[in-house]
DNA sequence: TAGATTGTTAATCGATTAACAATC
DNA sequence: TAGATTGTTAATCGATTAACAATC
């Protein structure tokens, strides 16, 4: 029972995988204060929560404590930077080329969370064609075959609130699996286009992920 | 059973307050193409959500709907606005007055929701003593004094991660009654400060409350 | 009145918490 | 071994949904 199947997806609760980035930044900070291990008890007084919820929270993706002991402080963080998605570069598709896109491409947040921003969407003729600090600012109409040509993940969506709806249906058509919107308003996308975020410009400070 | 006596507080669910204000922007939206009632049905279909679950958020506030009929659009827009607070104006703390407080002192979403900024409180010998657009900078010490006496009701925390929790505090032990966190981290105040929200810059675009 | 839709109760579902055998 | 703490099951709690009498 060490490791869950494959084949056995397991729904995970949306809030535990919010409360598995909040444990991952706590245990960043433990691993620099030096600390080695930590009980659920401990991590859970942190943010007031109960210890079986930090167990039961940790033990959807593996069983990552020792008994008598809690969990490796180091071990642990690298586990859920995994699960996460933290380890590893995303290739990221930025829609929308005017003051929010702009303003978001120059922003260095998501560089650190690994979100590499490889490519920009925008039909404005005075900028389609041209480059942004070596990135390519590409029309709409190249969508699908640069979203597979250069393995874009992710968009990040900076368009007016009325262009969203239509832009996620193309983003989603061109297969991009996460969808950070950024435009004014709300956008709908099937379930299974995944870790899909309001990205309320008020994250940004706090990040996103 | 017309009225909920102010005796008997029924804890409301935090869910449904925010669904309260998802209600409020489509009543108004609703109102503006002239749409004259709404069913529970129809107010649900345009969110997901289950007709029953409408009927119940309402039903906490009083009874606001005509059988047969549905809601008259006007009427509980009205009645949502009062019972969210946005029918009216509130005085604003503004705490911190730096590169964070200070574009969030122009920005125009706050007063467009009745929230007016009528004191900024920052200790920096620079600042304090002077007026911004009108508006006069005070030092933290004149917090206590100047939350009566301005009858200031809720704050905007903008200072630096560090000062977060002790301006917090100071400002709970002042009579503030919401905070409006915009500091990076999270803070905690006890629960009868109301509307209390970690305000991530991203919210903004899309309305505080 | 007949039809529609509310407000509310009861049933269902899912998430949190308590409890405890397993085990380091 | 004795003590501590996990992973997991069962109990609890709260929120969502179905169902329906009340009533416009």
């Amino acid at each position: 029972m060490a490791r869950r199947s494959q084949f056995k997806i397991p729904r995970i609760p949306e809030m535990t995988v919010r409360r598995l980035s909040v444990y991952t930044r706590c245990l960043l900070q433990l691993e620099e204060d030096g600390v080695k291990t930590i009980s659920s008890q401990e991590l859970a007084e942190r943010f007031s929560l109960n210890s079986a919820q930090v167990r039961k929270d940790l033990a959807y993706f593996g069983e990552f404590g020792v008994r008598g002991i809690g969990y490796y402080v180091s071990g642990l963080k690298a586990e859920l930077q995994r699960i996460l998605g933290l380890d590893r570069e995303w290739q990221v598709a930025l829609v929308g080329f005017g003051n929010l896109g702009s303003a978001l491409f120059h922003y260095k947040g998501f560089a650190r969370q690994g979100f590499r921003i490889s490519a920009i969407f925008d039909d404005d003729p005075g900028k389609a064609g041209k480059l942004a600090d070596g990135v390519p600012i590409l029309p709409m109409r190249d969508l699908a075959r640069e979203t597979k040509g250069r393995n874009l993940q992710i968009a990040i969506v900076a368009v007016p609130a009325e262009s969203a709806q239509p832009v996620t249906e193309k983003l989603v058509a061109a297969g991009i699996k996460a969808i950070l919107n950024f435009a004014p308003g709300r956008i709908r996308a099937p379930k299974d286009v995944r870790f899909k975020r309001r990205g309320a410009g008020a994250k940004l400070p706090g990040g996103v992920a």
